[in-house]
RNA sequence: GGGCGAAUAGCUCAGCGGUUCAGAGCGCCUGCCUUACACGCAGGAAGUCGGGGGUUCGAAUCCCUCUUCGCCCA
């Protein structure tokens, strides 16, 4: 019997009363911490840290929704779960940001000085820093939270330091002296990774330099950028371009600077751009300073790091001729800015006739990837390391199976650039970051790296300078997987934690992060961090524009869990796109956008309304039923949610999360809504409602299971509710529902597909004739096949109910004004329409479906006359098309002989 | 210039050799407030699976080519 509804839920969800109290309660119950003494097999992931100032974004809820739903998976499976978390003081980011606040007071960095700036930053970080962290809390992130990492903090700078030290001991990182990616807005060197390319309509200016003793009286040269020839050393040509073989070893006067310069010969040039003729400024273009290097010239800077134009001490080789400030940069340009001071060249140009023509030039720019600002082209002194040693094993590793990329296509960029891989860049000139731990003798000279701060040289006493750089913040984050667990001590939890699982990552930091990491665990660890790198998608807008700040065309994920709830938003993130394809999300219009996840959520939260009140305080376990004995509907719906066990189990061990909740939603809506409970209802009221009262509970706990990763909260909530629940349970670490093979049964699905057309095809006829609703009819089965009627029979109510008729009989037909439909097997149904048939809309509906057969068949008797399919295919594939003949042969000839019953001509 | 990927219903995407395989969600049309749900129920319309060529008994699915778009690298 069933008892009084226990519970009296409101119609519609309403997240905001559940999330944080479940929030708060996962918490107090410990249930995110992982143990490093666990007996339990680890399950590990380490988050991508989000940069310490940093807002949530629909990028970074993506991707934390993920990692969430593999680490409750896989808790819920039994492992040792722990996702840590953490931050990354983000060098170049941060210190934007506070030097933006100080601009805001009129300072600048140099005016607060290095010390009182970095203690600014201090406190801006611990003033706003975890921020983002609580974010991640409101949309359900299980994190470990008491495995909070920051890469600033103390034990994981001296992991920073240790790395340092160690490279240099081994010899891997070096000072090298060459042209830089240079970005004058933030001041510093950036790495090839981070000085990024984008696709510009640019200026070719072909310039004049006159030729003396040439060939000609002028050479022409092609350029994007004319504010560099005020750097140029030479002018060269490539040694066969038979065109300028006769300018080699002649002098060029470059104007406005108004110096001589020699015409070489280079291996590098490509005559066929511009006009062959190249300038060559060695501090302001790479492949310039390779040429000034094999022909020894001179390399004057004429761009200041500001971006402006200028000459600056410091420059490697001194000037050519002892000019000094000026002797190549005029006054007049002094100063102005690189863009500025190219029009005004330009304009100089133009003036002295040396300005030959212009035209339109697309081209690649580098630009930098935290502010965007143009990177210039810089010589400098910075610190390198020798990558190739770190690459090897990375590659092997990734060759050998022991780390696979999801999706697998990344693989092959990814072997791409370890092949081809250059040193890297570390040094930044920042004050925000790790501090390099090089060390110079004022009085020896002697330069080393140490781990502690010495207070004077080890080798002649003298007093010591450090390197007033900082390191690339890359250079802490590739330490992340083993530096958190506390390397380079060999703690417990290193132990235990070290390697880890799966990194859930975007594409874009594929070689920032990624790639190095695997490196830094090879050779630092000698093990792989992880085993699986997943790499998810890009949110971008409805124009598909990736979002972004700057576009101001973003979502923030807070106002959507305001709005429809945490849970909506994961499951639209995660059922919106498929493993590794970018997720499209509307940024004006929500409503729509997130419908999926909230319409959800509320149709679980409404069938669990409906199944609790069902159910009584006590409810027997399924497996204390006779299961033969239950009715086909019982049995058809435990089937399917021991399929759905199988299929979301399986589809998660993809990484395939999206279609694991598209089979929990196909459960919980297409079938155990739309088709169990409602065949269910009218026994849950009466004496075989007991085992009714069973089967929902078993099949909604299990669903709820299975949906508790995409969806933690509104199935922890219903979950909670449900009869036999102890206090201190949680789904959060319930166990994970075990598929049961041998429950599989192809024939009772085939059953029950029977009943649910025979409410299929009579529902179809009540529309096409337009019956109302309320209107119960008579309807008739005629079964083909003997144990086909006990079927109906079985479910006779079932079909009554979900068909709206008021009497099925199963005795072989109607006579008189009936409407008729044949189903896949060849069973018939008849619905008594009275005054309402038309025959001859009956006529055309009847042939209609004649005509689709007739098709059909034709189609198959082709292939099936076909020698080639029926000896060539495989016989089993032959066997299921000569079934399907059959099948569709009895639909026709019952279709037949109804038209003729009917007299349809 | 090199590499990778995408092109399937109005929109977002599944399917990646043979089970009615042409699908789902959203949107759209018709009828319903059927005591879990109108964020719902029932029914429906809608695509020559980018063009062309090939392999195969059989192609949305494999190969080639073209077009368009995106990403990465130089």
């Amino acid at each position: 019997m069933a008892s009084k509804p226990r519970f009296e839920l409101p119609p519609q969800y309403s997240p905001h009363d559940v999330e944080r109290r479940l929030y708060q309660r996962w918490l107090d119950s410990g249930v995110f911490t992982g143990h490093a003494d666990s007996p339990k097999e680890p399950y590990v992931i380490v988050i991508p840290p989000p940069n310490v100032t940093a807002v949530l974004h629909m990028g970074h809820g993506l991707n934390n929704v993920i990692q969430d739903g593999l680490i409750r998976f896989e808790r819920m499976r039994g492992r040792e779960a722990e996702w840590l978390p953490g931050t990354d003081h983000a060098g170049i980011a941060t210190q934007n940001v506070v030097e933006r606040l100080l601009a805001e007071e009129g300072k600048s960095r140099a005016d607060v000085g290095r010390e009182a700036f970095v203690a600014r930053v201090w406190a801006f970080v611990r003033e706003t820093g975890n921020a983002i962290l609580e974010q991640l809390k409101v949309i359900g992130c299980s994190c470990d939270w008491s495995r909070t990492r920051f890469t600033f903090d103390p034990a994981y700078s001296r992991a920073v330091r240790e790395v340092f030290v160690r490279l240099w001991e081994e010899g891997l990182i070096y000072r090298g002296h060459r042209v830089i990616h240079w970005c004058p807005h933030c001041r510093t060197a950036l790495s090839d990774e981070e000085a990024e390319f984008a696709e510009e309509m640019g200026t070719l200016y072909y310039i004049r330099y006159p030729v003396e003793g040439g060939p000609k009286p002028f050479l022409t040269v092609a350029t994007t950028r004319p504010e560099t020839m005020l750097g140029d050393t030479a002018v060269a040509v490539h040694p066969r371009d038979q065109r300028h073989a006769g300018f080699v070893g002649k002098t060029a006067r470059l104007p406005i600077a108004n110096i001589s310069i020699p015409i070489i010969a280079d291996e590098a040039v490509d005559p066929k751009f511009g006009t062959g003729f190249v300038k060559v400024t060695p501090a302001h273009d790479a492949n310039d300073f390779e040429i000034g290097l094999r022909h020894k010239l001179d390399m004057p800077l004429v761009i200041r790091e500001d971006g402006s134009m200028g000459e600056e001490p410091g420059n490697p080789k001194g000037l050519p001729d002892g000019r000094g400030e000026g002797g190549r940069v005029p006054p007049p340009l002094r100063g102005l800015d690189r863009f500025e001071a190219r029009e005004k060249i330009v304009q100089l140009l133009k003036a002295e006739g040396l300005l030959e023509k212009t035209e339109p030039h697309q081209h690649a720019v580098r630009h930098c990837y935290r502010c965007d600002t143009v990177v210039e082209p810089r010589l400098s002194d910075q610190w390198f390391v020798k990558m190739r040693p770190l690459a090897e094993p990375a590659l092997a590793a990734y060759r050998s199976g022991e780390i696979r990329l999801v999706p697998e296509r990344w693989g092959a960029t990814y072997e791409h650039w370890m092949e081809n891989i250059r040193d890297w860049n570390i040094s930044r000139q920042l004050w925000w970051g790790h501090r390099i731990p090089v060390f110079n003798c004022t009085t020896c000279q002697h330069q080393w790296a140490d781990r502690e701060d010495p207070t004077r040289c080890p080798k002649c006493g003298g007093p010591v300078t450090q390197d007033p750089d900082v390191l690339d913040t890359w250079f802490s984050a590739w330490l992340w997987p083993f530096a958190t667990f506390g390397w380079p001590e060999r703690t417990r939890d290193l132990a235990r934690f070290y390697p880890g699982h799966t990194l859930v990552t975007a594409p874009e930091i594929l070689f920032f992060w990624v790639a190095r990491m695997i490196m830094a665990g090879y050779h630092f660890m000698k093990a792989k961090p992880f085993a699986t790198v997943y790499l998810h998608g890009t949110v971008r807008d409805a124009q598909h524009r990736k979002m972004s700040k700057s576009l101001g065309n973003g979502i923030d994920p807070i106002d959507v869990v305001k709005l429809y709830g945490a849970d909506a938003l994961r499951w639209t993130v995660i059922g919106g796109g498929s493993l590794g394809a970018d997720v499209i999300l509307d940024p004006n219009d929500l409503d729509t956008t997130f419908a999926p996840g909230r319409n959800f959520a509320n149709k679980l939260w409404n069938i669990g309304r409906f199944i609790l009140a069902q159910l009584p305080q006590r409810v027997q376990p399924i497996d204390q039923f006779d299961r033969p004995a239950l009715h086909l509907a019982d049995r058809w719906i435990l089937m399917r949610a021991n399929e759905a066990v199988h299929a979301a189990t399986s589809y998660l061990e993809q990484f395939k999360l999206d279609e694991a909740a598209k089979r929990c939603y196909e459960f919980v809506w297409g079938e155990l809504a739309d088709w169990y409970v409602e065949a269910v209802k009218p026994r849950l009221a009466t004496a075989s409602g007991d085992a009714a009262q069973a089967v929902l509970a078993h099949c909604f706990d299990t669903v709820l299971r299975l949906l508790h990763p995409v969806v933690p909260f509104i199935t922890e909530e219903l979950w909670q509710k449900l009869p036999g629940r102890k206090a201190d349970e949680l789904l959060a670490t319930a166990s994970w529902p075990t598929f049961r093979p041998e429950l599989v049964d192809p024939d009772l699905d085939a059953a029950f597909l029977r009943v649910k057309q025979a409410v299929e095809k009579i529902r179809i006829i009540r529309a096409e004739y337009k019956v109302p609703p309320r209107t119960r009819l008579r309807a008739s089965i005629k079964p083909r096949g003997r144990d086909r009627r006990s079927v109906f029979e079985a479910e006779s109510e079932t079909i009554k109910r979900l068909a709206q008729v008021e009497e099925l009989t199963f005795d072989g037909g109607m006579k008189g004004p009936v409407a008729y439909a044949v189903f896949g097997d060849g069973s018939e149904v008849f619905v008594a329409l009275e005054g309402a048939i038309d025959v001859r809309q009956e006529c055309r509906r009847l042939s209609g479906d004649v005509t689709r057969l007739d098709r059909q068949l034709a189609a198959l008797a082709a292939k099936l006359t076909n020698q080639d399919f029926v000896a060539r295919a495989p016989a089993d594939v032959v066997a299921r098309e000569r079934e399907k003949e059959r099948a569709w042969q009895d639909q026709r000839r019952a279709l037949a002989d109804k038209l003729k019953v009917l007299g349809c001509s």
